[in-house]
DNA sequence: ACGGTGAATTGTGGTCCTGCATATT
DNA sequence: GAATATGCAGGACCACAATTCACCG
């Protein structure tokens, strides 16, 4: 295991010669801004990109492990470690004899709240531990970590459908081709730097004034409003009323970090949790677009039961409910498969429908490109 | 049920305009 | 940082033949 050895000494690195905020020049860096090519600790980083709407559109990334200067953007689990793409190189270059787990990570951008950040930081583990203790101990927990169970990580919206889509990795442009997926636990994703970022987040929280007021308005007592992800719903339902494809895709838990509604047991991605709120609430909608599927439809017509309204009606009878878990599984992959079919057969290109009104309209007068009147 | 008629709607392409993002000063 | 210049993408505009639809005998 030479190769652990050598990223163990880069990690070494990391330990004995920590990397200094680029901004405050105090606390360690633990982020890399690509636009800004600084690295940031992470008050600074929500400083620096919230001062105005262009910063929030930085991506940033956590820091290499081994070279501590670079954005990382592969994650290996064997070592633990989150690498640029040259430390990447270099230390799998020479240990081709291991098969090493190692899969893409993506950076953030936008100015993510603490709330955020431990999602997407993957500290999901952290909040249901915190919460077990809670609950054991009937102590109150002066952090307010368990709340991030509540939240959703929201992707970069660079992210399309497509992307989250193809997992066999035939069309993005992802740097490490042939890497799996994120695992649904994304807890490692900061690599050696956990407990530093969980420090600068713990520090976040003391001086985030909005945290209660997050913690209020994602409190479990709230019920099913609270854990849909209303932003998430409204990019889809504005989607699918203009009868676009979204803009992105709920699936792939490699890309998104969803949050269980709250029951111990359930350790499922969001994806699947999301779903049975949907259909726990008779969250049927009218698929206008035949080929989305109606499943992803939530929040405004989920008060509306089947015989108040004739096309939920007709949309009950061609989705019947189903049992969460089977939709989870079932459901899902053909909705996936679906999705694959329409985008083989999707035409970006102008179709003619009737040839002969454009050799008409060819050869028609026209007056600066606007076609004219023919006198008689 | 079928055919005829008239009204309403649709679709076609080149150019211009507008808004946005980025680069430059 | 602010102002200006540049480039690009997307939409609007136009007339009219083709098509669709409703109605009538």
């Amino acid at each position: 295991m030479a190769d652990s050895a050598e990223i163990s000494n880069s990690s070494k690195n990391f330990e004995e010669k920590p990397s200094l905020c680029d901004f405050c020049g105090d606390l360690r860096a633990v982020l890399y801004c690509r636009a800004d090519s600084a690295r940031l600790c992470l008050m600074c980083d929500h400083k620096v990109h919230s001062t105005n709407q262009l910063f929030t559109k930085h991506t940033r990334s956590v820091l290499c492990d081994a070279c501590n200067s670079s954005p990382s953007s592969i994650f290996c689990s064997t070592h633990g470690s989150v690498l640029c793409q040259n430390c990447d190189w270099e230390s799998h270059r020479v240990s081709q004899s291991t098969v090493h787990d190692r899969r893409p990570i993506e950076g953030f951008i936008g100015c993510p709240s603490v709330a955020e950040l431990l999602a997407t930081f993957g500290f999901d583990e952290l909040g249901k531990k915190k919460k077990n203790v809670l609950r054991s101990d009937g102590i109150e927990d002066s952090e307010n970590f368990e709340f991030s169970d509540y939240l959703i990580w929201e992707t970069p919206s660079v992210v399309s459908l497509d992307d989250l889509i193809s997992s066999d990795g035939s069309d993005h442009n992802f740097q490490a081709t042939g890497i799996p997926p994120l695992p649904k636990n994304r807890n490692t994703v900061c690599g050696q730097r956990k407990e530093e970022i969980l420090c600068q987040l713990r520090e976040m929280v003391k001086l985030e004034p909005g945290c209660d007021q997050d913690k209020q308005d994602v409190e479990p007592s709230s019920g099913y409003q609270s854990l849909v992800p209303d932003r998430a719903c409204r990019q889809l339902y504005t989607s699918f009323e203009s009868k676009k494809e979204p803009t992105f895709f709920p699936y792939e838990e490699n890309t998104f970090q969803w949050y269980n509604d709250g029951h111990e047991d359930a350790d499922e991605s969001l994806p699947n949790t999301s779903y049975q709120s949907y259909f726990n609430t008779d969250c049927l909608v009218p698929d206008k677009d035949p080929e989305v599927d109606p499943s992803l439809h939530c929040e405004e017509n989920k008060h509306v039961t089947p015989s108040q309204n004739p096309v939920v009606a007709e949309a009950s009878q061609i989705f019947p409910k189903v049992a969460p878990h089977e939709f989870s599984s079932q459901h899902r992959d053909s909705a996936i498969t679906r999705y694959k079919e329409k985008r083989k057969s999707r035409r970006y290109e102008k179709h003619i429908r009737y040839e002969s009104r454009k050799v008409r309209a060819e050869s028609r007068a026209r007056i600066k490109g606007r076609f004219a009147k023919v006198d008689r």
